[in-house]
DNA sequence: TTTCGTTTAAATGTTGACATTAAGGCAATC
DNA sequence: GATTGCCTTAATGTCAACATTTAAACGAAA
């Protein structure tokens, strides 16, 4: 048999039906395309995007596990609507978790993440230099806290941030002008939290983190309306 | 007409066959019915449970955001093996949720809300006496913290704790002898968590909540092999 | 015109069957 | 004897139809 080995076929990736519905109700919330407070009607909605119904509702059943959508029985399911009261909670959760992700990434993090986390940071700069923007953008921000999420090595933590409360942070900021850029500080904050995760300084990374997500809430308590 | 008012038959609460399934399921896992790592057949849980399949995978996509079944896309569900490593992590998780709806509580709760809570201590310390036993019972401890995360009227961070992370507590206590019983002091902690909250000194409340579960971890640390 | 009751239609909840994929056992070959 | 390949079996993923419940529309009576 002079025959090559067959060649790994990097296969593209074909999910699960219903995990791919997954996310592009996620999408289609976050963006707004799907409205806040609108019903997501079964019937319909398996008709647009030409599927059963069986996947659809595992789908919605996620998304409901995810707070983007409010379940009621017999009734349907809803888009969940982002009020000033609720997205504050949002962040009194997100401050609690990720000030204690933050200090366990000061103790957990390999000394390559802590690397790659300080790129990140440069490649932020540079891109700011050249765009001669004042503030950084909400992809980038997502990008570092991701970074430190992850390093903390606590999947509790970190699935309830990443599935539960980021999403609603991403949706907030698609669908509100003023929330989709970061504070001019940003920056210099996560240079703080790095430098304190560099120096395994857990009480300092924590304390950071927290007082960079507290300014953050207290933007939105004063800029938001209702 | 000289008709009496048709009384306001209590219904039974029929609620849909899948919510339900969720609940048989969720307490299935926690009492240890269903073994942990073990794996849910749809098939054969369909016979068992006479239902059929679709309400059942309904529940089974609930129970993973509920972080009590992992599933792998066409390989099935498999219910948590709570590993020290898990616990631990889960215990931070708590520490940082709770120490934060503490402080929350302190400021949120209802003056009605902090009777009752004292009402309950007053509660257990009588069946303590009653019973000649040393240490509050796990229903007993639950009950509190379960004031207490109602009371700081959040719902992210009480979905949080409520839906996913206690559930995983409740597990790991009626699974494990030893972490059946809560320490000898959790009464007397409780109790300075409950005056934190009447004086409304949100910092108090949330040190003492966190340092109550600091404590609670460190026993598990110790004491827990694997 | 408004309100109550009936009827009707559409949506959610549920079921059983079909399709596809992963796993296990058996046999043939090296 | 071990390993590779095929085949059978069973499980998960998906679909379409049925059942039940909710809500809206319609009509009748006050």
């Amino acid at each position: 048999m002079n025959q090559v080995l067959t060649p790994t076929t990097a296969a593209p990736k074909s999910a699960t039906l219903s995990s791919e519905l997954t996310l592009t109700l996620r999408d289609a919330i976050i963006t707004g395309e799907i409205k806040q407070g609108s019903k997501l009607s079964e019937t319909r909605l398996a008709k647009q995007l030409d599927v059963s119904r069986g996947p659809l509702r595992e789908a919605i059943r996620r998304l409901e596990g995810m707070n983007l959508i409010e379940h009621i029985p017999q009734q349907g399911a809803r888009v969940v609507k982002l009020s000033k009261t609720l997205i504050l909670q949002i962040y009194d959760a997100r401050e609690a978790l990720e000030s204690k992700i933050a200090s366990l990434a000061a103790i957990n993090m390999s000394s390559q993440e802590i690397d790659e986390l300080h790129r990140s940071l440069d490649v932020q700069t540079k891109h700011m230099r050249e765009n001669g923007a004042a503030v950084i953008s909400a992809e980038s921000d997502y990008v570092f806290h991701e970074q430190v999420i992850r390093g903390g090595k606590n999947k509790v933590i970190e699935n309830a941030l990443l599935k539960e409360i980021y999403n609603l942070i991403k949706m907030f900021r698609y669908q509100n002008a003023f929330a989709n850029a970061t504070s001019s500080n940003a920056l210099i904050e996560h240079r703080h939290i790095a430098y304190a995760i560099e120096q395994r300084d857990s009480l300092l990374a924590e304390t950071s983190m927290r007082q960079h997500i507290k300014r953050a809430r207290k933007r939105i308590e004063e800029r938001m309306r209702g």
